[in-house]
This record gives structure tokens, sequence and C-alpha cells, in this order.
RNA sequence: GCCGGGGUGGUGAAACUGGUAGACGCACGGGACUCAAAAUCCCGCGGACCUCUGGUCCAUGAGGGUUCGAUUCCCUCCCCCGGCACCA
């Protein structure tokens, strides 16, 4: 095609001269202001797919406007490249994971060139790479030796598939986040922790810092860290020693008609002891401990229990209360017991009906009086204090301040602060991932790998099989070493690091990324760092970015960085989505398997179309990257999956639409190729002194509103879709303008006055048209910029500015309402005086009908927009 | 249950600090070009109604309120999406 738009050729000419050119790259330049912009890195599973598309060309956007804007931009790229699946593949396809790694990353890469992306790949990063996860060792020795790293025995959360521990972010709701057909089951073992709740007052503190956060992700972190504010509270039992409770609501203590204790709890069995009731406990636990655990703390599970036969003294009122045992207290929250307050607590009320437990109101509520015998739920709220010895009459916040400090004069009992939020478990019975650097020596003990030592490198000849615990326990060369203290015979640690570790510091490397002698250079780090703006999915809300932001707390604390926080503005871009089709006989089908008349081709039944969800292979709703490449280019692929939707929603894919983004591209070529010659020649020409007609006054104002239009929408919040719509519009007119145009392509004089200033605007118009254009549609507005003339890249010319004389309209349409009601409009210079405006409404002769006969009460005028006639009806 | 975000044409979506609801795109309908098709270009496109070069009424989940004027602000309710949830 020697004519026309041929993406291929062009998209393939760009990038290519980006490359020879190191457009991209970048170095420290303090003369300059600096932008950090970072997408989340991809994990290399093989192929790109379209989240990754509409998430790194968001980026680009990003980092191409703020290049035009004059901004030194850090954009760089790197892989997530350990993790399960190559180990998976490993086991399937027989291929070593770093070989099926390093595949995968070559041809992700060059898929991600392809679109044309702004990547500084000379700062490339890959976790897999020793010369990285040595530092995933040396941070780990860094917390071991502060503390921060620790080994602990612990119930683990534990996935049969993966034969594997999980964080418990990545067991939430009970299934492994990686299989979630699969449930999680509990084991008891060794393992290593980071200790992140050494961190979770400034974790939770600073999320108020990070305004440029959408509110629910900080609503996330928050409900994660799960903070409660309280007491802990002995309650003596009644045959000696005491029994420790934590609540939030210490102002009810006088309530407390019984206790609680989780049915792992150490009394659990013992009170029961002699009491009648150890048959009746001892089932009661043998059930629990065999009852599936999710669904046993599951909100709905109804609640049960059993008297252990022992009781404990209220500390404030002396009374005796007994003691249950019950499935709806949990051993790992607070002290694994409880003080029941069934007035004051849905749960408690809920059980003490049930058992027949007493009920006593000791928090009054305004208005009508409480009594435990009308009483048909829990009272939850605040109110005075009744039945409460001296604190009867507080208001209840008071109450809880002065119970606290009376608890802590008797020495029973004092404020206490519990979390959600536990220990990072990083130790991974895994072979694809770093390995932790210590070494269990029988005289020594634990003994850290000297840091001189480091890497500890990953043994390439493992044998893959999936289960059967750590991979490498059974690569007897790795495993037998020598103690780096007593030189005795000694086993290497042979679990690796939870991936999430080398995600936590990627975005601090990416400022020094060939840094040999540290993790990181902290001149450069002070230089790009904080993150300016970081945009990938929501998915990541909890895990990635709260372990990320523990990270830099602790690379801050070891004197490497001074930022307290790594991200300063955050966008969690919307899922791709597309509805999908599932035939009753044969399951899923793919778009071509379905005919027009929405029937299965292999059985002609009539297909269900699903509603629109998430691209997924198993709903065989996917979009492929590549054929679109191959179709219509990656400029066209870039503009769609910004002009859907606005950036946080989802996004409905639609094939349709993405042919309209390539009608859109290709009319924008057609427009400039059919006119280069004259616009070039319209370089040579001036405007003059001469006045404008009309038409060219208004080309020029759209030109400049649209300069105006686009970059407050890409400044204010990203909203590219009408950023995009703009550009459309300014096309629209401009390809209707072409008409007008001085017929022969003309030389730089002998052109009437008004010709010229045609010329010369529908010039502006187009070269505005590709500069705002350039950061969505790089390589066509890079090729259309060079067939206009110029010699230099379109990126090294300045964003545009509106001229605000230009942009503003000479004339505006006054709309006149009766009563709030469109009535007529009018035409007027702008600015014209609000008495004028409503001289010309009240003798509009449109208007006339609705106003006879009436009463005029008000003219509401607004100048240069509206005027409102208010009569009486 | 609590928290966050939503609900606007056939459809994806627009609407600045309350001021012309539906920009832009898709789909659809009609036309031009063509032997024909594709591509391209032009026109139309929320609904109902009327005395139809124009005009009226209705319409932003439902119902109230504030206002000269409400998609926008307030109250009540319904529905959808996401997060948290026997966390004491």
């Amino acid at each position: 095609m020697a004519r026309g738009y041929d993406f291929a050729r062009i998209e393939q000419k760009w990038q290519q001269i980006w490359e020879a050119q190191g457009a991209f790259v970048v170095t420290e330049d303090p003369a300059r202001p600096k932008y950090y912009c970072l997408e989340m890195y991809p994990y290399p599973s093989g192929k790109i797919h379209m989240g990754h598309v509409r998430n790194y060309s968001i980026g680009d956007v990003v980092a191409r406007y703020l290049g035009m804007r004059g901004y030194n931009v850090l954009h760089p790229m790197g892989w997530d490249a350990f993790g399960f699946p190559a180990e998976n593949a490993a086991f399937e396809h027989g291929v070593h994971p770093a070989t099926w790694t390093a595949d995968n990353i070559a041809y992700m890469k060059a898929q991600l060139r392809r679109m044309g992306f702004s990547y500084d790949w000379t700062r490339e990063v890959t976790c897999c790479d020793p010369s990285y996860y040595r530092w995933n060792q040396w941070f780990f020795l860094q917390m071991l030796e502060r503390g921060l790293a620790y080994r602990g025995r612990a119930p683990v959360n534990w996935c049969e598939r993966c034969q594997s521990v999980l964080s418990n972010e990545q067991a939430e709701g009970g299934v492994c986040w990686r299989h979630t057909d699969t449930p999680v089951v509990q084991k008891e073992l060794e393992q290593w922790f980071l200790k992140i709740t050494a961190y979770v007052e400034e974790l939770l503190a600073d999320i108020d810092t990070l305004t440029g956060w959408p509110e629910r992700v900080r609503v996330m972190q928050r409900n994660w860290i799960g903070k409660s504010v309280g007491a802990e509270v002995d309650f003596p039992l009644a045959e000696g020693g005491s029994l420790r409770i934590f609540t939030t609501r210490p102002d009810t203590l006088f309530g407390a008609t019984f206790m609680v204790l989780a049915p792992e709890h150490p009394l659990a069995l013992r009170l029961a002891a002699g009491t009648g009731q150890e048959a009746a406990v001892a089932a009661f636990l043998a059930r629990m401990r065999r009852a599936d655990r999710t669904a046993r703390t599951d909100a709905a599970t109804e609640k049960e229990g059993v008297f252990t036969g022992g009781y404990a003294l209220n500390p404030m009122t002396r009374e005796r209360i007994p003691i249950w045992v019950a499935n709806f207290v949990l051993q790992e929250y607070g002290t694994g017991a409880i003080m029941a307050v069934p007035a004051h607590d849905q749960r408690d009320y809920d059980f003490a009906r049930k058992y027949g437990l007493p009920i006593r109101v000791v928090i009054q509520p305004p208005g009508e009086p409480l009594t435990a015998e009308r009483l048909e739920s829990a009272y939850e709220g605040e109110g005075r204090l009744v039945n409460s010895g001296a604190f009867s009459g507080q208001d209840s916040r008071e109450g809880k301040l002065s119970i606290c400090q009376f608890l802590e004069e008797q020495g029973i009992g004092k404020r206490a602060v519990n979390y959600r939020i536990r220990d990072w478990l990083i130790s991974r019975q895994r072979y694809w991932g770093t390995p932790i650097p210590v070494i269990y020596c029988d005289a020594c003990g634990i003994v850290p790998v000297p840091e001189r030592d480091l890497p500890v490198i990953l043994p390439p000849d493992v044998e893959i099989t999936l289960s059967g615990g750590s991979p490498l326990a059974r690569v007897e060369a790795f495993v037998h070493t020598t103690c780096p203290r007593c030189r005795r015979p000694a086993r290497r640690e042979t679990d690796t690091m939870d991936t999430f570790v080398d995600s936590s510091w990627y975005f601090l490397r990416f400022a020094s990324p060939r840094e040999t002698a540290r993790p990181l250079d902290p001149e450069k780090v002070r230089y790009w760092l904080p993150v300016d703006q970081y945009i990938g999915g929501i998915e990541h809300a909890v895990l990635h970015l709260l372990y990320a932001r523990f990270f830099t707390k602790v690379c801050r604390d070891l004197g490497l960085t001074t930022i307290a926080e790594p991200f300063t503005n955050l966008l969690t871009q919307g899922m791709v989505c597309k509805e999908s089709y599932r035939c009753p006989e044969h399951g899923y089908r793919l778009p071509g398997e379905v005919d027009k008349q929405g029937r299965c081709t292999a059985c002609e039944r009539p297909v269900e179309i699903g509603r629109t969800e998430k691209m997924s292979k198993s709903k065989r709703n996917v979009v492929d990257p590549d054929e679109l490449l191959e179709r219509y280019g990656a400029d066209t692929i870039r503009l769609f999956s910004l002009f859907a939707a606005p950036p946080e929603k989802d996004l409905e894919w639609s094939d349709e639409g993405v042919q309209g983004s390539f009608r859109f591209l290709t009319r924008v070529y057609r427009l400039v190729e059919e006119h280069a010659a004259e616009i070039r020649a319209a370089r040579d020409l001036a405007w003059g002194e001469e006045g404008q007609p009309e038409a060219v006054r208004t080309l020029r104002r759209l030109t400049h509103q649209t300069i105006a239009k686009v970059t407050r929408d890409i400044e204010d919040a990203f909203h590219f879709n009408t950023a995009l719509a703009a550009l459309m519009e300014l096309q629209n007119v401009l390809q209707k303008c072409q008409a007008d145009l001085p017929a022969a392509a003309p030389g730089a004089t002998g052109l009437a006055p008004a010709a010229r200033h045609r010329l010369l605007a529908f010039a502006e118009g187009v070269e505005v048209l590709l500069r705002l254009l350039a950061p969505f549609a790089p390589h066509l507005a890079e090729e259309l910029w060079e067939m206009l003339g110029h010699r230099e890249s379109i990126f090294r010319r300045p964003w545009p500015v509106a001229d605000a004389g230009l942009a503003r309209a000479e004339t505006v349409e006054v709309v006149v309402q009766v009563n709030g009601k469109v009535r007529s409009r009018q035409h007027v210079p702008r600015g014209t005086a609000e008495e004028r405006l409503r001289q010309l409404a009240l003798s509009d002769p449109r208007i006339q009908p609705w106003t006879a006969g009436r009463s005029l009460r008000k003219v509401v005028v607004i100048p240069d927009r509206l005027v409102n006639i208010v009569v009486s009806s």
C-alpha cells in the first residue's frame, strides 16, 4: 500500500527511531522537575493481555504528556519473574522455570515494544536475576538483625494444590488466592515472618496523608489493619487465678453477665474438670476441631456453645458469672476470651437468648428507658451509664475513660489496642523464589548467611514435583554447607521467599537498577522518589501496596531513603470486560463459534449471552492483543482502550468500537496526507494585519478551546475519554474546512488575505491536533509531523498552550427561560450587561405568549448564560 | 450489618463552582458513489403528541424537599458493583 494509513510500517519505523535515539533513556537532571510514572510490572505469564494493554496505555499517556510539559520523566518497566506458574510449567512441560520465564519475558517485551510504550529499557529489572534477588536476601538479613524478621511456630494457611503456605492475604475468604476452588486448611509449622506489625501504627496513620489515593483503597487498607481500641481486663476465677479478656467497650463492664472462651483456649477443658461438665465440653471441643474452620468462623453460622462448669467474678460487681466455650470466639484475636454483655452486643445477646443467660442493661440511650425484659436486640450505641455503681450517670464515652483509669489504679486491667493484621509470613515451600539466606547449625543454631556470601544462588538442577514440600530440600549440594561461625557441617534453609517481597521495593530499584554495592543509590533515590503516579489494578489494593509501604518505611529506618511513603498518587484502573457466550451443550463458546442468530455453531442451540465480566480464559471472552496489533496497529488499540471509558471504571470491550478508533486515526492520516503540501507552504506565511474572516476566527477558537479542554481533562483526573472526544470534534471540523482551502498548492505569495488566513488557520488546527494526539497515538503523530516537514520529534515540541483571547467566544447563546423552561435563545456579544439582557429577554417576541396576561415576579440574569423570567401562573 | 462507588437513550458514555440533559463514539435507518460489494462521504437518530420550515408535553432508579432553576444539594427508600465482617 503506497498511500493510506500503513500503520504496520509507520509503527515499526518510529519504534526503531525511538530505540536508536534512546528517546526514553533518562538520567538525573537537577535543572528540570522530575516525574516518576510507574505502572505495576507484569508477571511474565507468557503473553500480555488486554488488562496490561490498558494499564500501560494509561501510563504511557501520562509519561509522554508530562515529557511534553517539560518534566524529566522516569518511566521504567521490569518483570515480576519469580512465582508458581514457572514451576507448574516445569512440571507439565519439563522446561526449566528459568528458561520458561526468560522465554516469556522475551516474547512479552517484544509485545510491549510493538505497543510503542515509552519505557527506559536500560533500567529493566528482572526479579529472578541474582543481581536483584541478592538484595531481597540483604533486606532479610538487615531485618533479621533488627528483630524485624523472626522465626516462629504458627498455625499457617496451607493450600493442598500449591503444597505451600499462604499469607493471610493470599488465603482471603478461606480459599487459595490462586486456586479459588481449593479450601485453605490449617497447619502448624516453623516459618519465617516479617514484623509488619512493628510499623502498624505508622502504616495506619499515614493512610491519612495519601490524599492522591482513591478513597476505597485507603478504606481497604484501614479495614485490613483493623485497629480496635479498648482495654484488657483480668476477671478473677472462682477457683483462683484469673482470665484475661479484651474489650472495646470497657464502659459496659458492669453488664458482663457471663464469659466465653474460644474452643482452642487453654482453660476451656481445665475449667470443666470435676464440674460434671467435663464430658460435654470435651465432646464440644472435639466437634469444633473437626469442623471446617472457615465455616465455623463464618458470621452466618449459628452460634453455639457449652457451659464449662467454671465461674469467674465480674471485677466490678463481684457477681459470680458462668464461663462458656463457644464457636464464635476466635483464639487468634485479642486474648481468645471475651466478657459477654448481652444488653449491648448483638452476638452476646443472641447467645444469651438461646441459652437463657441473664441480660443487664447498663447503657441508657436518650428517650424511652430500656429494660432487659423488653429488649429485642442489643443496644450498641452510646448513652448514659446505669446500674454501674459509682460510674452511673456518666456518658458512655466518659465512662470508657474513667473505668479504664479505675482498672489501672486497681491493677486489674489496662488500656489496650488490638489489630486484625498479622505479621507477614514469607516462607514458601517452593523452588522458584529467593532463597532465604539462613543456615541451621547444630552447634550455633540459626546463623544468618554473612553479607559477603550473598547472593545465595538458587541451584539450577532441581526436580520439580509440585508436592512433598520444598524442592530445594532435595538438592543435596544446596542443603549441605558449613556453618559460617564454627565451620562445622550445617544445613541451609530450603524455603524461599514470598514473591511479594520482590515487588515491595522494585520501584526503588528503578532509580539505580545497576547498583552493585547496595540495593539502591540513596542520591538517585532522593532525586526520583517518591513515585509521582502509580497505576495498576485494584486487586493489589491491600497485598502489594501495604507491603510496599512497609518496605519503604524500613528503608527509611535503614538510612537508605528519606521518604515515608512510596506512591504519591495512585490510579486503580478498572478491569477490561467482555460478554461471554455459553452453550447449554458445549459450555463457553468463542465469538466465532456463535452464528448471527446467536446459536452455537456445533449444535445450533441458542447460546446464553453472559453479562460482561473480566476477560478470562475460562469464560473464553479474551481478546488477544497480538491479533488486534496485526489488524489495526498499536495506536488504534491504545486509543480505544483510552476512549471507551474513564480509566478508573471497568471497560467493556467492543470490536466495533475498536473499528471506530481505527476510522478516526485513518481520517486524521488522510486529512494530513492530502494537505501536507499546503500546510508546509503555510509555514512561510504570516497572519498580517488584515482582519480575519468569521470562519477563520471560529476555527481558531475551536483549536484553542481544544487545547484548553484536552489539557484540563488530562490534568484534572486523566479523563482521556473526553480529551479524545474533543480531538475527534476538532478533526470533524477540520475535515469540513478542507473544502474552503485555496485550490492549488499555493506559493508563499499571491494568496488573497482571506485565503491566506483560511490556510493558516487550517494549518494551525492540524498541527495542534497532532500535538495533542501525540501522547495517545504516538506513532501516527510522529509520522504525520514528519510529513509536515518537521525535522525534530513531535515529543520535543512543548505541549501547546491555548491563547485565551482566541479561545474566547465573541458571541454567546443566552437561553431565555420562563419559569425555568427554555422558551427562546438569543445570540448576543459576550459580556452583554445584565440590564441589556433583561430587556432583550422581556422584549423577545417568542416569550410574549408565555408572559402575556401574567404578572412579572422576578427576572434572574446570569450573564453569558441565561435569563429566567418568573411570572405568576 | 458496616464502609466505598454507582444507577442517565438501543449501547459505551458526556454535562465547568446548581444554569440549554445526552458531547464524542458504537449500533441502527436513509441517501450518494459503485455493475455489485467493501471502503468512503452526506443526512437522521431519547419517548409521546400536535394545527409538523415549527411547536407542546414527558424523561437522568423511586418518592419527597430546598431553589427562579436540580443529573448536580438535602431527606427517605429501592437496586447494582466492590471491600470488610461472629475481630469482642
